[in-house]
DNA sequence: TGTCTACAACTTGTATACAACCTCTCCGCA
DNA sequence: TGCGGAGAGGTTGTATACAAGTTGTAGACA
């Protein structure tokens, strides 16, 4: 049997879930793109059982859709969904401010910092991706401070489902502004979890997002977002 | 091959996760039940790849678990996040009041009228279940009420995680009252949705949510859930 | 009698063969 | 030249065989 390509977790199929979320989000598979069953299975050196189990998951999550006898595509992201979902996203951040115990280590407040700075030194770079992974990671570790794991879980799949927009619009807009943006959300944030005052970090984070959906809006044709 | 001995709508692996759904939330299948994949295909006529993909739909759900040897088990209602899902979902009953266009026919107005109707010509029977089914059918066609459609998907996956938990109790209860309150919620959802005010509408529910939930602790050894 | 081991009978996870289906191309034909 | 149908090649969906793992039990042995 053919040796594996890719270094997995040896988890199994969430690790390559995982992966193959990744490089939807972080539009390797652009969307539109097809994938074949046969090939991630070469590729990953497993048959196509434990494939289709992660793109299944996928497609639960709205970032595939599979028909039979054509394929696996890659979803474009349908704007009426994408507008309900940050409408969704902005009232959750107020409940995650509200319902977070803040259980914050100083390795993650330490770990923050690290994420700002490896931000600010991507402004010489202009390394979209790159900008996009440090941004996905402080989601993540910021995902972590939410006490109550139902939320946890719908907020990881939200964002998820809509990490690709600002992404796919970054290329047009301008550079370091979008990376000056991201430190200065990674650094207001660390500010607040080091007062432990959460509804600071809410706020911090609605503001950010509201932002973020007016320049996505002003590089779409016609607002397709309605801010409040 | 064996006919099938179950009427699915054909839909294939969605209607298999559906009719398993149900089952664990009306208690055919009680927490701690086995399932075999085997004893499955058989029922429904099918190999057991379309079972399996029900039921890893039904693992992400969080109803069911399985482990490699020895065996796929419905899982028991973890109290401590059962209290977590509870007290999102009350948050959540805010946002669809905020969030609903509340698109209601007339049609709609009538089956839950009949539904109200259905659980009164309960109170004389004593059929948890068919209270049950019948709370369910509520609760689905409400969902469709909510015009946000990845806060209909959240409210629907929440709603059955919990689901189990006033049935399992309801033999414990005093079967008037329990029928009594859901004919109220139902009726006085109605009068809100006749006038078009979403806003009472989500106070009702969270009213009886509230109620129903001072019941289940009550009946539980213990106040496992925290009332504000 | 108690305990430990080997094994049989089950389970889920994986690989593979086959069926159903779609799309594009090529060839015959008007 | 335009059109239409058969077919090849590719895809996902399903069934089945096999691998890996767990558990309970029977039996040997101290």
């Amino acid at each position: 049997m053919q040796q594996r390509s890719t270094t997995l977790g040896s988890r199994g199929v969430a690790a390559i879930y995982t992966e193959l979320r990744d490089r939807i989000c972080l539009l390797r598979y652009p969307p539109g793109a097809m994938l074949s069953e046969n090939a991630l299975a070469e590729e990953f050196g497993v048959s196509r059982t434990p494939i289709r189990q992660a793109l299944q998951r996928l497609e639960f999550d709205g970032l595939v859709v599979s028909q039979r006898g054509v394929g696996t595509m890659v979803k474009t992201v349908d704007l009426q969904y994408l507008k309900e979902v940050y409408a969704l996203r902005l009232k959750l951040i107020d409940l995650i401010g509200e319902m977070s115990p803040a259980r914050i280590t100083d390795d993650d407040l330490e770990l923050l910092a690290a994420l700002a700075g490896g931000a600010r030194e991507l402004r010489e770079t202009r390394d979209p991706e790159g900008l996009a992974r440090v941004y996905h990671r402080f989601n993540e570790e910021l995902s972590r401070a939410i006490g109550n794991q139902p939320l946890r879980e719908i907020a990881d799949r939200l964002f998820y489902q809509t990490a690709r927009v600002w992404l796919q619009l970054l290329p047009e807009m301008t550079w370091e502004d979008e990376v000056d943006y991201v430190v200065d959300e990674i650094e207001s944030v660390l500010q607040g979890l080091r007062r432990e005052d959460m509804q600071s970090v809410a706020g911090v984070r609605r503001k950010h997002m509201v932002l973020c959906l007016g320049r996505i809006n002003s590089y779409l044709e016609g607002p397709i977002l309605a801010l409040p």
